[in-house]
DNA sequence: ACAGAAACATACTGATCGGTATGTTGTCAA
DNA sequence: TTGACAACATACCGATCAGTATGTTTCTGT
């Protein structure tokens, strides 16, 4: 074990460096983060980075993977639960939301990057390993996409255009991101607040009647 | 008369250099564009942009400023009417809705930058007249904030938190920007019949029955 | 005890970029 | 016609930064 230094973080020195990484990309962005900044956010130098990512999109890369696996990971057990679509629904909006809350700084460096992906094809840097992450976007979208149209044929949801429903919510979702600064003062319930009034929204936005939503949330 | 080259665009000069700039800020983010970037953008050089402006952040604020005046020029007609809090609502949020799919390049630029004053104070570059566009933006928000306070009063909206509700709205309506790409063939009732879904879909989130949004929108 | 490899730090390089200094060309007024 | 200024282009400078090459130290297996 290391004997002269456990002060700071017992995490592997790896996830450090992504931790690190994923805090500079979202203060500055991509290009605007150097790896000299990753390396002083971890109180080390570039020689630290360099020994466990190949390159600065690599490590990108890897913060991408990271926030797409905790999406994932959150979202799962609704997903695969045996729920009728709304409650489904509800289950994952709920984790999505809370989730999005609680891992802001991944989070954020990913949508900074996915946000570069989608306004301008390739040609920004972050490479063709892109096209992976696009992919995995897009699997996690058609989770919710699925559950949308299984709503909508059971009559729960009230749908013009699915794609739209579909942006529309995920955009709700996410939007703490936008706008949400976790205080230091501040309990799971409060999170928890916020992300159940912004899944009342969001079901409200889908055309369910009001009465339904309260009804189902009081079990 | 500018007899010997006509052949690109009529606008003033120093509008050429704010659109590219709004491209390439849009494209590549504020710290992934150079100025030979947006130089190139119009096939000039730097020497034209710094003859118009004084700096990189200088140009950027004057993007940032052009933004948010198209903005509030959008949904000034619809909350200087003396409608009632619903149907003013719908007109502002139309407007809006419509002005982030026209100014797309615009407005994205303007938050790619909100986004880093957001997510860090200070420090990111575009120094002190940042706040003077925070303090617009503000009034921007709080032009919807007292509509939304005006239909709850009136019973037209069921809100909880009123912040929590303006922001997931102002969200939703600008969520094209995340999803939303243009195509060559597209028309004015496009855009139109778009807007008017992710309208429907706001005042639903607000607690507005489907009925009455319905009806209202049949006059 | 020791070789080697892992885990970094330090020092450097080439390219890029914001900004400036200076040149060049058209325009217009006197 | 000419001089002065606007409207740029060109050339250059210093700083920054991704990436590399080369140390230096600590651990680990034998």
């Amino acid at each position: 074990m290391n004997l002269h230094q456990a002060h700071k973080s017992d995490k592997p020195p790896p996830e450090q460096v992504l931790d690190a990484a994923a805090a500079c990309f979202m203060e500055k962005g991509y290009a605007g983060a150097s790896l000299d900044d990753v390396a002083r956010h971890m109180g080390a130098t570039k020689g630290r980075i360099y020994h466990y990512f190949a390159s600065k999109s690599d490590l990108m890369h890897a913060v991408r993977k990271h926030a797409m696996d905790l999406n994932f990971a959150a979202i799962r057990p609704g997903y695969d639960s045996a729920l009728p679509p709304l409650e489904k629904f509800r289950a994952m909006a709920e984790a999505h939301a809370l989730n999005m809350i609680a891992e802001q700084r991944y989070q954020k460096a990913l949508f900074d990057s996915l946000h570069f992906h989608i306004t301008r094809g390739t040609s920004t840097g972050h490479d063709a390993r892109m096209e992976e992450f696009i992919a995995d976007r897009r699997l996690f979208e058609d989770m919710f996409r699925e559950v949308l149209q299984a709503g909508r044929k059971a009559g729960v949801f009230r749908i013009k255009t699915i794609s739209v429903a579909l942006h529309t919510v995920l955009t709700t979702l996410n939007s703490t991101l936008y706008w949400y600064t976790p205080r230091a003062e501040e309990t799971e319930q409060d999170r928890q607040a916020v992300a159940a009034e912004l899944v009342d929204m969001a079901l409200r936005a889908l055309g369910v009647s009001p009465d339904v939503i309260t009804k189902e949330k009081s079990k």
